[in-house]
Order: structure tokens, then sequence, then C-alpha cells
RNA sequence: GCCGGUGUAGCUCAGUCGGCAGAGCAACUGAUUCGUAAUCAGUAGGUCGGUGGUUCGAAUCCACUCACCGGCACCA
């Protein structure tokens, strides 16, 4: 006799034991149809964390449920995790010999990995597809079964699925082993499944990628297909489009339409970058540098290339030696510098430093090459030679809390600055190869957790993600697909000054090591400068713009007053340019446009006769003629405001 | 690095069965002096990523290699 607890608060009596399905129908049709799993026990008042349950879970007592349909996240997640069932049905069926491994849901989307003796073709992808589509038509019942863990293994074993059958033998044993079957496909799985598979419609095969066993590169690789599913058509569409739209804001694309910068083979992985590239990075560089002096951070310069023995110190060499570009001279060998920390060392080294001194922040635009694996490589995203802003902060282990601190509120504060708002953070703990005591990290990993929880800040733990020589914290932003970069870092050492023989007098007058603070607030600027053209999908704030109004004129008579304009701007500070070309000015004004210059100052005989400037934005607004002086204060506002919605104060 | 894909004019992309390498835009030349997202006409442009092979003949087939794209692994 269960009573049955909706999350509207309403309840219900039902006579005897009834599966989730049975409630659904009983409340009415459409929910029955629209129905995908349950989910009970969970708080009244909304979504929770219940159990997910299948419709076909025997509700034998008093629960509380929430029916769930595609319209839920959690509805979705289903859909999705069900249609990867039905691919690796698809699969098995075409394929027989192939075998299934995991296929669990992602952002958008799901996969399943299979082992297959050949690769997948794009003709196999589609034959996959079409195959799901008649299997979806065919609306088989997904129903689930409980079996004994040695019975699964033997099962999977007996049906040549040693992957399925791996799996399981990782499972705990007190664990019941739960399997989905459809037709003859029988896969491992925790559930819940949509009901049958024609609740699966609306779905596309999106990609083919390899991905290692277990995600260990030791072990074979694997296929993966990537696919989609969404509730309907209009959303799939809705999600297909946006990815149109955001392969528009790739930086690379966006860099080199609109002349920022390339790349070339014969450097893989360094940038070549254009005059208005340029112009983006030294805006930032200087930006930071204006910051870094703001806060008490010395700004040096070390060398590139540095003997092969510092390296060897430090442990670097050890750890990423195949990653270091060497090169040598005279029978000595070189590194070219992957990072700068040992050279700050070597400056702080130079003459008896003091606890008074102390904490002793050294920043550099350091130029780093590291010969990142070839398959790493992306745009601006991933390079092998790049500059951080980065700094080392040396101080007693009674600093680091204040001065992580303070880290974290300049990151904030120039996230902000440019406009930044998901920011993802991550505290990675001890890995296993590292060095320095148990103690010691115990210590460090405290001091990062505390300084997050104070500020109140949200933050995942990344167990064993950490340095070799001390935990950190990682800042990283998305790019326009998604994809997550790190870019700023804080990590704690305290290891390496003692490598390199770093001291300071104590108040005691012994000596004592310091510690040393990594820490990079944009990390990489390369990196750094490509997700801000994705996320400004090419157009920059006026004040990272690397032309900010292009003068235009509409006959050769404007030509001398619109250039003493160009001049006039130019004087006041800004960066502008003057298009004289004989051509009409719908072109010209195309033209800049396309390049997404923020003004554009059109000078007609109207503008020489009333000394003014029409000025046109890049979203197409006519804001009309004023006079110059007008409008060299709405730039300076502007570039004031960094391009943020909320003006300052005047 | 691993798996799959791609590489043809400055850019975007065609190129069938192995038989003289194409288009649009851009560039260049000329005409046009024009008011808010493409003026018209003409000209030129290529070692088909590279190396080697098969063939009477290779952009096309084979091998190797480089770079790029999408994943995976890596990321001090």
């Amino acid at each position: 006799m269960p009573t049955i607890t909706f999350p509207d608060g309403t309840r219900r009596d039902y006579e005897k034991s009834l599966t989730v399905g049975e409630v659904a129908a009983s409340i009415g049709p459409g929910l029955a149809k629209a129905a995908l799993a349950g989910e009970i026990d969970g708080p009244i008042d909304g979504p929770g964390n219940g159990q997910l349950v299948d419709l076909s879970y025997s509700l034998e007592q008093d629960h509380t449920l929430r029916i769930i349909t595609n319209r839920d996240p959690e509805g979705l997640d289903i859909l999705r995790h069900s249609t990867a069932h039905l691919m690796a049905q698809a699969v098995k069926s075409l394929y027989p010999t192939a075998q299934v491994t995991i296929g669990p849901v992602v952002e958008d989307g799901f996969y399943y990995d299979f082992a297959f003796e050949r690769s997948f073709t794009e003709e196999d992808i589609r034959a996959i597809e079409n195959k799901m589509v008649e299997l979806a038509t065919g609306n088989h019942p997904i129903t689930r079964e409980v079996m004994p863990r040695s019975d699964a293994i033997s099962f999977f074993r007996d049906r040549a699925e040693k992957y399925k059958a791996e799996i399981i033998e990782g499972i705990p044993g007190d664990e019941p082993i739960s399997l989905y079957r459809q037709g003859d496909f029988v896969d491992l799985c925790r559930g819940p499944h949509v009901p049958d598979t024609g609740k699966l419609r609306v779905f596309k095969l999106m990609k083919l990628a390899g991905a290692y066993w277990r995600g260990d590169h030791r072990n074979e690789m694997l296929q993966r297909i990537y696919g989609t599913a969404w509730p309907d058509k209009k959303a799939l569409d809705a999600y297909l489009n946006r990815l149109e739209e955001a392969e528009k804001r790739d930086h690379r694309k966006l860099g080199r339409q609109q002349d920022l910068f390339h790349l070339q083979e014969e450097a893989p992985g360094m940038v070549f970058w254009h005059e208005k590239g340029w112009i983006i990075y030294r805006i930032v560089e200087n930006y930071i540098r204006d910051i870094i002096r703001q806060n008490d951070y010395p700004e040096v310069r070390t060398p590139q290339v540095v003997d092969r023995s510092l390296w060897e110190k430090s442990g670097h060499w050890d750890k990423f030696g195949d990653m270091i570009f060497a090169t040598h001279s005279e029978h000595r060998d070189y590194a070219v510098k992957p990072m700068n920390c040992p050279c700050h060392i070597q400056i702080f080294n130079q003459g008896l430093k003091s606890y008074r001194e102390l904490p002793l922040r050294l920043a550099e635009f350091g130029s780093c090459h590291r010969n990142e694996p070839s398959g790493t490589l992306h745009g601006l995203m991933r390079v092998r030679n790049f500059v951080q802003d980065d700094a080392h902060i040396f101080c007693t282990e009674d600093q680091i809390q204040d001065e992580v601190a303070q880290f974290i509120d300049l990151v904030f504060q120039v996230y902000e600055h440019f406009g930044f708002k998901d920011i993802l953070i991550n505290l990675s703990t001890r890995p296993e190869k590292r060095v320095g005591s148990d103690e010691v990290w115990d210590k460090a990993e405290k001091a990062l957790e505390l300084a997050l929880d104070n500020k109140g800040l949200e933050w995942k733990l990344n167990p064993g993600d950490g340095a070799f020589y001390g935990p950190k914290v990682d800042f990283s932003l998305k790019d326009s697909i998604g994809r997550i970069w790190q870019c700023g870092t804080v990590q704690v050492d305290f290891s390496m000054p003692g490598r390199l023989s770093a001291q300071y007098v104590a108040e005691d007058g012994g000596k004592r090591v310091p510690v040393m603070l990594h820490r990079a607030i944009l990390g990489s600027l390369e990196r750094f400068i490509g997700i801000l053209i994705e996320e400004h999908a090419g157009h920059l704030p006026v004040w990272l713009a690397p032309v900010q109004a292009v003068v235009l004129t509409i006959t050769d008579r404007q030509a001398e007053y619109a250039v003493k304009v160009k001049k006039l701007l130019d004087e006041s500070g800004f960066r502008a340019q003057v298009d004289l070309r004989n051509e009409k000015i719908g072109l010209k004004i195309r033209e800049h446009t396309l390049q997404r210059i923020p003004y554009l100052l059109i000078i007609g005989d109207r503008e020489v006769n009333q000394n003014s400037v029409a000025v046109r934005t890049r979203e197409g607004e006519d804001q009309g003629a004023m006079v110059l002086s007008a409008f060299i204060e709405l730039l300076e506002k502007e570039v004031i405001s960094c391009g943020h919605d909320n003006q300052p104060e005047e």
C-alpha cells in the first residue's frame, strides 16, 4: 500500500505496489508517454540527490517520487546514455567482432569506446547511424536484470567481451551487477535507461577519435565514437548551429582574417606575431607590468640559454629532459630555458638576503621554450615558445597564506578587468612522483585550501595533479567550443630553493631556506590572447583593439582633412588609420567592419565644412556627426571602462 | 607521442577512370570621385606539403616523411 509523494507536495495512495511507469500513467497519458525514469527518495521540494531508477522500478513502500522526462537535466543525460547503448547495439550488430568497453555521457552528448580489428571509417559511421535509426524505430524494450558477479563475468567472457569482464572484476564484491538488454544486445550498466529504444529519435554521430583503454597511454588504443542526442530536432539544430557559430570565433581563423599572427611549418608551435597582433600583445603585457608594479613585484630579465647543470640541480632535466630544447657550444651543454624559476633563484642568491627583505617577488616576461609533443600543439593555446606573466615569491612559511590570498585577489581583479566571469578553479595535490616529505606537502596543500576557502571560492580538487615540487591552484578559462585552458596558477615550492642553495638570514641570525611561490596571472600571454580573441569573437574592446578607428573619405576632396583627423587622433594617444582609396564608401565600410574596427569616421564635404566626423560603429550603428573632440572624449571613456557595461563614475 | 582525418593560387574550395590544373573572393592594371556592408572592365597568379617509387604518362596509385585538424595521453 505505498503512498507516493510528488515534488509539488501532493500525495497519492496506491492499492498495491506498482512501477514508476505505472505511477506516471496514473497521473496522465501525456506524462506516461514523456516519462523516461524516476527519482525516488529525493527532497520533495525540487531536484535533489535521490536515487535515479528505471520506469520498471517497483515501488513497494512509501517514497517521494519525481518523474523524469527529457525536460529535466537528468532526463537528457539518461537519453544520451541510452543513445550510447543504442550506438553500441548498432556497432555489435554490424560488426560482431567489435568489443564494447565504456560509453558515458559527456557535455552535449556521449561517446562509446570500442575495440575492433580495423579502423572505423566515415562510411562505417554512416552505416552505424543508419542502423541506430533502424533499431530505434524497432521500439525494442530496454530491460534491466541483476546477475551475480561471477555469472556476469563468465557471461561477458563467453561473449568474448574481455573489457566488460575486466570492468566487472574491478567492481567491489558487494555491489549487484546490473545488465541492460535491448534485443540481442546486453550491456553492463548501472542505469537507469529509457524504457525502449523508440524514445531515442534525435541523435547524430559527430566524430571518430582514438582513446586509450582506461585512459592510460601504456594500454592499447580503442576507437571512440562521439555522438550527440537531444529531446527534439529543434534542440539538435540549435546545438549544431552553436557549433558552427563557435567555429567562426576560432582564434586561428580570426588571427588570419584580422592579420594578427601566423604559424608555419618551419617553426611548429612558435608564433609569428604580425603588427596588429603584437599591438594586442604589448597592451596586455604592459597592463600586467603596471599591475605588478603596483603590487611590489620588481621586474627582472634572465638568460634564455642556461647550462644544463642548473636544470639537473633543479630536477627539471630528470623529469622533463625530452621536452627541453638543448643546444651546445664548446663542449658545454645548454638548455633553452623551459621556465624562469631557476634563473630567478640565481638573482635571489646574489648577495646576502635578510628575512626583512621577504617576501621578495621577482617578475619576468621571459621567453620560454618547451618541446611539447606534436599532437598537443593548438594555435596560440598550446605552443612551444611562450611568455608567461611569471613571478616567483620568496617568502617564509608563515607568509605563504597571506601571499596566496593576495595573489588570488589579484587574479580576480585582472580577470574581471578583461571581462572574464566564468573562471574554473582547481586545487591539485601531491602526485606519485614527487620531491619533499609528506609533512611538507601536508602543510602546503593545507595553505592553498585555506586561502581558497577563506575567499569563499568554489573549487575542485584534483588529487595527484600537483607539480613534482609542490601543490598548486590553477585558474582556467574556456575557449569558444568549451575546451578548458589553464591560465593563472600559484604553486607552493618547498624544494627548488633548497636544491639551488637559496638562503636568507633569519631573525635569530641563522640561515634558512625560503619557500618559493611560482605564480602567473594570465599564464602564457599567447594562450591568454587566444582566449581573449575567442571570448570577444574578434570584437576586441576598444582598449585592446589594434586599430581603434579608421578615417574614411568619400572622395579625394576630403583627403587633407582626413589625414589631419587621423593625426589628431594619433596625438591624442589613439591607434587610428586613414583610408584614402578611391573606392566607394560602402566598400570601405564593409572592409573595415569585417576587420572589426570599433569606430569608422566617415568624412564627406559636409564633415569638412562643419569641422566634424560622422561616427559609425562596427555593429553598424550610425552615431551621427560630432566634433572631433567629442569623439575623442567618447573613445577615452570607452578605453577607461575597458568595454565593461558598468561605466565608471564621473 | 598515439588513433583517425586533411594538405591544390594570398583566402575558401572544385578537380570523374591515371591523360594539357579550375572557380569565387583577394591581388595587379585601367576607367569611375561616388554619403553608411561588395562599381565596372581587363590582366596576372601553381614544383598540387616534401622525398622516393609504380607507370609511356601521377594532383590522382604505393611507401616514407612533415605540418595542420579532431580526439586520447602529456602539460614543470
